[in-house]
RNA sequence: GCACCAGUACCUUAAUCGGUGAAAGGACCGGUCUUAAACACCGGUGAUCCGGGUUCGAGCCCCGGCUGGUGCACCA
């Protein structure tokens, strides 16, 4: 017999190739007439495909080369693309690249190659091993976000949501990182205070800037996240971050300046506890309150003093309470009391209005602040029973007291009535004299969209002297982003160097007018490039209504969980905001969500300082895509992390080159390949366990990938190919070449060259031409099976029953069984509990 | 501090409705093949975090604890 060795190298650019030329992944927008769907689409003989699915990797950010998590992100998106073609639909799975963004321009500073020429580099790079890994990708709808072609119609629906007033500037305290010179989101900035990108803490800078108005669509983010199916704990940090808090706006008068200061409160039923009012140090009327009385200079100072914290000193809890009277004092609306005003830092000028009420007897840090300036401290809810647990820093009255109880000290109308009660009254009551109403309140803020850098989209809005603010006509777009010489950040977009970009005429009036300099977040480039897709070529419109017809909303998304706030907000909005302008007919972009864990080696990230990276090019180097591919899938749950280990990837290539060998030894003593795959019509012996075997794979593998677990999957197929093994020279060469033929086809969506290989080897046929194996029902249930037989819950023995057998017959059997009559003999039988297929358990006393 | 998730062999994972003597791969040890080794094949060692409870029967359910991870945390 002639040697046969497995040799990925050949074996893959080889099927490569053939995907390469025969386009084989590619799909059309309409649905063919052929019976096959396409036409040419990857699928199945004879079927006719009504089903289109969309799935979809996060896109990827061209840097250099991809690294080991693009590989999982792929690796997984690509399994799952292949078993929905051969379960028979039309599979829309296309590549782009979010091309836009700081690394292309720090590096471009760093060596003067211009960003355009190191993105191009990188996307052939990504592109090349793309390939190489074997993905099943239409490349002909690729994309990369800083073509004219793409932010064409990104500048298009910014210019939509600019004239539908969901695109503004405003001047507001913003976050500024001061190594990447540029405004950030708040999405950007960690819980530290730190720029999500390169780590600087981030300072606040009072500057006017361009905003998009997501705050109007926190109350259907919020919601439609019900009709989603993500998982959970994406859902709890999308809900954190939205911040719904249901309360009530009251207004506190200040009757000496005549001025009205609503603040929003979750505990208007504590009203008649507020002892004292907080402003934010940033609240705009906190000079003018203190100007003239004794405090104006202790209150500029502690304004100027609060105003250069950074985020990390401020947002500390533990840290004691500072703050300094304003001198002033407000009406409390309730009960007519006059109380103190104070500026303190622990109030936040984003929140709410940038001020509160203070109720030191229920809030734990009204309280601690009431303490540090000795102010009185009121209970108005006495708990309603008595078992009720304090507070860790209550002091001998039990306050302050969070927890529920009646009301006390209020009001005679209120007094003793349970305070969830109260709340509604008390708003109710506010209402009608007009001192306040119910309200909710939201953690989120607007989007802050525009970044003083250069490689990014241009917006395409002009300043002319006589009109003001003027969008760009439709018909100018694209501003092209233009070339420059010195791109390094001066805290003004370099753009603003540009002059002859720069000065431009008015559309409107013809006058001369200055382009906008700012570029735009990179986040909006992602915010919507998977309704481009579908209809990636269109040259006169974003897309073809119809084409989002036929593939969005995206059936299955797949990325990592770092995106789970950023990325998944932004383009929940972007999709809200273009079906309310009549551009799209659907409410979210993706049905369902896969997070991947990340890959780490020795326990920790991989990083380039850590020296710990592995490159997904060298391994496929060593042992071939196929081998890293099923490597990655099978070191554990794909949704969780998983740690590299080299020993493991070998373990993987050794069953894929088993699996080979044998498969072509088999192909070689069946002779020539026969398109039919079947086992032996009537099995006995080995061969029916064989064929049981079989099937059992099948039934397993499809299940698994059902519910994404790849990594028993794999171990399914391992188990298949070890009783292929064991039973090669005991069973009939059809029942080998089925059973091989089944593990190749199921472990396609995986491996996909040796697969293809081996299916051609034993049938002739093309692997992913067939519709997906189904488990033969006959075949999974055995009709005689091994009855265990327990005394007192313990094994005691076994005998073969008939899977028909009634649990009387069992029972009998059971009873029958040579070590369980030594047990039972001589003792009383009070129960027999019997579960058929599985076994009777006798209990004696 | 609060919430969620997880703890199974030396490692990474499996065990579908509570049902056999807990499975796979790697690692390790031995055997066959080889001049020798690698590969391959055959065989082997070895585990349910701790303490209670429910049950005929618990890795799985309940209570308490320990350890690790993730998210939130001065948001009124």
């Amino acid at each position: 017999m002639a040697e046969h060795r497995y040799d990925p190298h050949e074996i893959e650019p080889r099927w490569q190739s053939v995907w390469a030329s025969e386009r084989t992944w590619e799909v059309s927008n309409e649905r063919g007439a052929d019976g096959r769907g396409d036409g040419r689409g990857g699928f199945a003989r004879g079927g006719s495909q009504t089903q289109s699915a969309y799935v979809l990797e996060m896109l990827p950010y061209p840097s250099g080369e991809p690294h080991i998590g693009h590989l999982k992100t792929y690796s997984v998106g690509d399994a799952i693309a292949h078993f929905r073609r051969r379960l028979g639909s039309r599979v829309l799975h296309p590549m782009g690249y979010d091309a836009f963004g700081l690394p292309a321009e720090n590096h471009a500073i760093r060596t003067g190659v211009h960003p355009r020429v190191s993105t191009a580099e990188s996307i052939a790079s990504f592109q090349r091993q793309f390939r190489s890994w074997g993905i099943s990708i239409d490349w002909s709808r690729e994309l990369a976000t800083h073509e004219p072609s793409y932010y064409r119609w990104t500048q298009w629906i910014f210019l939509e949501l600019f004239r539908a007033g969901l695109a503004y500037r405003k001047e507001a305290a913003v976050k500024w990182c001061p190594k990447d010179q540029t405004v950030l989101a708040n999405e950007q900035v960690d819980a530290e205070g730190h720029c999500e990108r390169c780590g600087a803490v981030v300072e606040v800078r009072q500057l006017e800037q361009w905003f998009l108005r997501i705050t109007d669509y926190a109350e259907r983010l919020l919601g439609d996240l019900d009709v989603i199916e993500w998982p959970e704990h994406v859902k709890t940090m999308q809900r954190n971050w939205i911040g719904r808090s249901e309360g009530a706006e009251v207004t506190f008068r200040c009757e000496e300046l005549g001025v009205d200061y609503p603040v929003f409160t979750t505990r208007p039923d504590t009203l008649f506890g507020a002892t004292f009012f907080v402003m934010a140090p940033e609240h705009p009327d906190v000079m003018r309150l203190s100007r003239g009385t004794p405090n104006e200079q202790a209150v500029h100072d502690y304004v100027n003093h609060a105003l250069n914290e950074t985020n990390e000193e401020r947002g500390n809890a533990e840290k004691p309470k500072t703050g300094v009277p304003l001198g002033r004092t407000v009406t409390n609306p309730v009960n007519g009391e006059q109380i103190p005003m104070y500026v303190a830092d622990y109030v936040l000028m984003e929140y709410g209005t940038g001020a509160i009420m203070a109720v030191p007897g229920h809030d734990e840090r009204d309280y601690a602040f009431a303490r540090a300036f000795q102010l009185p401290i009121r209970r108005v809810i006495a708990p309603s029973d008595s078992q009720a647990t304090p507070e860790p820093e209550a002091d001998e009255d039990g306050l302050p007291y969070g927890g529920d109880g009646v009301l006390v000290n209020s009001h005679p109308d209120f007094d003793g009535i349970g305070n969830r009660e109260a709340l509604g009254a008390i708003v109710a009551w506010l209402d009608r004299e007009g001192k306040g109403h119910a309200s909710v309140n939201y953690r989120l803020r607007d989007w802050l969209v525009s970044r003083q850098r250069y490689w990014g989209c241009p917006i395409p809005i002009l300043y002319c002297e006589r009109c003001g603010m003027v969008p760009v006509p439709d018909e100018q777009l694209p501003v092209e982003l233009p070339d420059i010489d010195d791109y390094t950040p001066k805290g003004r977009s370099p753009l603003a160097a540009a002059e002859e970009w720069v000065n431009t005429r008015c559309p409107s009036c013809g006058g001369s007018a200055r382009r906008e300099t700012d570029t735009m977040d990179t986040f909006v480039d992602s915010s919507w490039y998977f309704l481009r897709y579908c209809d990636a070529s269109n040259e006169r419109a974003a897309w073809d209504p119809a084409a989002l017809r036929e593939w969005m909303p995206v059936d299955q998304y797949i990325g990592g969980v770092e995106h789970a706030i950023l990325h998944l907000m932004y383009a929940r909005f972007f999709t809200k905001a273009l079906a309310d302008l009549g551009h799209l007919d659907f409410q979210e972009p993706f049905q369902a969500l896969f997070t991947q864990g990340m890959v780490t080696k020795d326990g920790s990230k991989m990083s380039k300082s850590k020296g710990n990276v592995v490159s997904p090019a060298a391994i496929v180097e060593r042992v071939g895509a196929d081998t890293a591919r099923c490597y990655i899938l099978f070191v554990g749950p794909p949704d969780q992390d998983a740690d590299w280990s080299d020993e493991g990837v070998d373990g993987v290539h050794r069953f894929l080159s088993r699996l080979w060998r044998l498969a072509a030894e088999t192909a070689e003593r069946a002779g020539a390949p026969v398109a039919e795959l079947a086992g032996p019509a009537a099995a006995e012996g080995d061969d029916l366990d064989l064929m049981r075997k079989t099937h059992w794979a099948i039934d397993k593998v499809s299940g698994d990938l059902r519910r994404f677990a790849f990594n028993t999957a794999i171990a399914a197929v391992m188990e298949l190919l070890n009783d292929c093994s064991r039973l090669r020279d005991s069973v009939g060469v059809d029942t080998l070449r089925f059973a091989l033929g089944t593990a190749a086809s199921l472990l396609f969506p995986f491996a996909p060259h040796v697969c293809s290989d081996i299916y051609e080897l034993l049938t002739g046929e093309r692997v992913w031409e067939q519709p997906w194996p189904e488990a033969d029902e006959a075949l999974l249930e055995r009709e005689v099976y091994e009855l265990v037989c327990q005394v007192n819950g313990k094994v005691r023995d076994r005998v073969q029953a008939s899977a028909d057998a009634v649990p009387e017959t069992l029972k009998d059997l059971c009873r029958a069984a040579p070590n369980v009559r030594a047990h039972v003999d001589g003792r009383e039988i009070v129960k027999e509990i019997v579960v058929p297929g599985k076994l009777v358990n006798l209990v004696v006393r």
